[in-house]
DNA sequence: ATACATTATGGGTAGTTGTGGGTAATTTTA
DNA sequence: TAAAATTACCCACAACTACCCATAATGTAT
């Protein structure tokens, strides 16, 4: 019944409402395992939205980063990048997260949010930014596409 | 008699009922395997149709997308396209699912469905749109369709 | 040919889900 | 320390979905 456990595809309209209040889709909750007790973390993504991973995800991304030596001027660049942004947080009784004003400025979300399944991770984005985004790609990259579409069979 | 397993061949005319529901041909359902649980994940097509694979196929494909790091652009902007529109569905107990408004925009389905056979996955099709396309493919095609018989000899 | 089983299609109902807002508890600020 | 602001928790409602049953059409077996 369930496709995979902590594992996340499709695309959601839903509303950020007044108080930075956004609904994580039930589907997305239902896939959630038990040992992530309702809790998720948040944090910046590479682009302009916001990243939620589960939590006992984002802890094995945390003792990925651990292995990486401080004494590289890029690691220590890297990992502070990346934890600098991230907060844990738990939804609601009506299954909703808060994003934080940090967050949803750098997202740039308004009262529209749409909240797509990336595999591991799931992303939230104000949709007329994901929309000029993905045609700007688009121009750009469809050859490199190209290949990797040659490398997964669909 | 069974020619294989997760295996899709022929066409069937059925009906969008209301609600958004298509049936699964019962052939279909037949050579299904166990563990997929009643179960499809449906997505946009390449072509402007509903693609329908075994969960277990789609499952597959994104072990593969897994292994694509997000550092990297293009990857992201893959693996985004690729899912964002995937969901999985459960066929009820008359063996229909439910196909999402998104995607019965997506290949323009009115009350008439037509439902091919495309050997690892099913897709789902206005039949006006299938055939006017078929008409402008045919005049463009043939050349590389010889190309493609080096490669397979039916 | 007749009875039986399966299949395709339609619709009703109860539970779930998304959204808004209210109140109490907690934290922050003056 | 008191006031203000923020956060956590609770309830309510409308819309939607999953699940159930009914029926007609088709296919299968005796």
């Amino acid at each position: 019944m369930t496709i995979n456990q902590n594992t996340f595809t499709g695309e959601f309209s839903y509303s950020l409402d007044s108080k930075g209040r956004v609904n994580i889709p039930a589907k997305f909750r239902n896939v959630l395992t038990s040992d992530n007790e309702q809790t998720f973390v948040i944090t910046r993504g590479m682009d302009p939205c916001v990243w939620v991973y589960p939590v006992t995800v984002w802890q094995s991304i945390e003792s990925e980063l651990r292995k990486l030596s401080s004494l590289s001027r890029i690691n220590r660049s890297f990992v502070r990048s990346t934890v600098r942004y991230a907060s844990s947080v738990q939804y609601d009784k009506q299954g909703r997260i808060a994003i934080t004003p940090n967050l949803i400025e750098y997202a740039q979300l308004g009262k529209e949010a749409l909240i797509i399944g990336m595999v591991n991770k799931i992303e939230i984005w104000n949709p007329k930014l994901l929309d000029s985004i993905d045609q700007e790609s688009h121009k750009i990259d469809s050859s490199e596409f190209d290949e990797l579409a040659n490398q997964i069979i669909l």
